[in-house]
DNA sequence: CTGAAAGCGCTAACAT
DNA sequence: ATGTTAGCGCTTTCAG
């Protein structure tokens, strides 16, 4: 209220004339004081400005309030990824807690954190800071498996591999003989499961894998040359899919330049979906990944872990889809 | 180390054979102990797996080490703000300190977040988490100012007026004749200055102003209703600048659909540069607001702010860009 | 150079 | 139904 600094909860039960215990209890309906000196203390502690301080209710009550979230300092360009925090942040708000974003980027030095459970968004496994985190003692819920040795506390998945098989059935019922794999690299459990399937669906339809790998974060321009490349040396292609985010709408103006007709003599999708596929010329088919559900389905599952209300090593399935546009339709 | 939970200050004292005192500052150099006795102490907590309590220490140093940060929910599906985020949040890593995310999707039920102090993005003079952010003893610095009657102690700024002026001289040079202008409302001072920049414009350069202004939020659909209604009304536009995130792009379909050629018989242009743009076909020009310096110029002015290298009040200038691509350049 | 004690603001056990 | 007391783990006087 005035200048003396913060008002704590000595000074609203002493302006209320009751002790610490009452007032604490009436402001948090502990149900022990009666309905009258609760309201009585309400308003005193409104009218003073009465803000409990949560370092020193964490300090009691040994939790923090607080999840973190990391995702992988080099995918955090996308648009998935905006829409997985605030997936996660959504849900967290619900539950009156705050997320903290942890990243990769500068050496684990801190200490650790204030919080009472993490979040991984597609969890690298050459990712330090991702090793230290499921190390830790902090219950870890990842969306997507870790494809290291750690056991997390929880897992959302999302079956990548269904709608990859689903969205080669249907270049492949479009008339797609030669289709190449412009591929995310194995160190995610998502760039992994697309290889794999892809690599499965060629064998078991008789036909040759084109498979182009790129890592991580590779720049625009990069994942431009391996498709010039490809197209290079297999001309035949007649179906591409990419998997990292951005690369379906990056290498358009390369298949243009290399005279192909998407959508003619050439089939594009993306293993991933976003704005700016809907609005090329032709829009692209991608897979939707749904991050915002994602997100908000990994910060449930770490509440229900952290309230006991589901056993450590649960998973959970998260649904996602395909989105046919016209880059995959001939005609 | 053991179930014992987890290791406090005492435990390694003890263990040290010292102080509670002594241990607390061999590990943090306080310079108050021997460097034998400080490298005893270190090892001593290595070996336990001594972790201090965040939460502990903040309540005894009245500082939490996070920052929160606020985006406003309408806006936060753009690369823009992801690319924000991680300015604020690399900025904070360095200085070892945390990132929470605030959000005003849900009601400000929770009293106070842990943080020392508040990044806001582009504060909506109509928020009202941001109000009561402004309101609140936190010390807040905005990217962009806030327009509406709060001081916050910091602002980032960038000159959005003078690039937006060279954006429509280099259309004016380039031969437009009649430009129009897709705006973003005036809740935020981005939005204001970039209608009120093309106002002054047109007035001052004997033009007639075509303005349509979409709320933020607006969902595609809505920008491309804008745009095919503005070329009915007024088919003589051979110009268009877009302000709000994701608009030129999302429109190039409707202008293709409506006959034009970008490039020829319209150029077009986009206040927001995102990655999507450098591959549309044709490529758009866009004003490069260069989110990432912008996020990580908040952080450090807070920074500054709370160690009190820097006045409240203080404002300081964050350079952005112009790209020209072809979409703005004929032939 | 180091130790002992006080206390940050809060909640939980134990009294009334 | 309410008050008293004892800490949560840490940093900071104040004494040696």
């Amino acid at each position: 209220m005035s200048t003396e600094g913060p008002v704590t909860l000595i000074a609203v039960a002493k302006a209320a004339g009751v002790s610490k215990t009452t007032a604490s209890d009436a402001l948090r309906n502990s149900g022990r004081v009666s309905e009258r000196t609760r309201q009585h203390v309400i308003a005193v502690a409104n009218r003073l400005g009465y803000t409990p301080n949560p370092s020193a209710r964490s300090l009691r009550m040994a939790t923090t309030g607080a999840i973190g979230l990391h995702l992988p300092e080099v995918l955090t360009r996308s648009e998935y990824y905006m829409s997985f925090v605030f997936g996660v942040v959504d849900q967290a708000a619900r539950m009156n807690c705050d997320v903290t974003l942890l990243t990769s980027h500068h050496p684990p030095s801190r200490a650790t954190h204030r919080v009472d459970g993490v979040v991984l968004g597609d969890p690298l496994e050459t990712d330090a800071v991702v090793r230290g985190l499921l190390d830790s003692s902090v219950p870890v819920v990842t969306c997507e498996r870790f494809t290291g040795d750690a056991e997390p506390a929880g897992v959302v998945l999302s079956d990548h591999g269904a709608q990859l098989e689903r969205l080669l059935g249907h270049l492949a019922d479009a008339g797609a003989q030669h289709i190449a794999l412009l591929a995310s690299s194995t160190v995610t459990d998502w760039g992994r499961t697309l290889q794999r399937t892809y690599l499965d669906w060629c064998e078991r339809n008789g036909r040759h894998a084109r498979l182009r790998e790129m890592a991580f974060g590779s720049p625009t321009t990069v994942m431009q040359d391996h498709v010039r490349a490809l197209l290079n040396a297999e001309p035949e292609v007649d179906a591409l899919v990419c998997a990292p985010d951005g690369a379906a709408a990056a290498v358009l103006p390369v298949l243009r330049a290399a005279g192909r007709t998407i959508g003619e003599d050439l089939l594009l999708a993306s293993c991933v979906d976003s704005t700016a596929l809907r609005y090329t010329d032709p829009p692209i088919t991608a897979i939707d990944l749904r991050p915002r559900e994602a997100g908000a389905a990994c910060a449930r599952l770490l509440f229900d872990i952290l309230a006991g209300e589901a056993p450590r090593g649960t998973s959970r399935a998260q649904p996602i889809g395909l989105t046919v546009r016209r880059s995959t339709v001939r005609g």
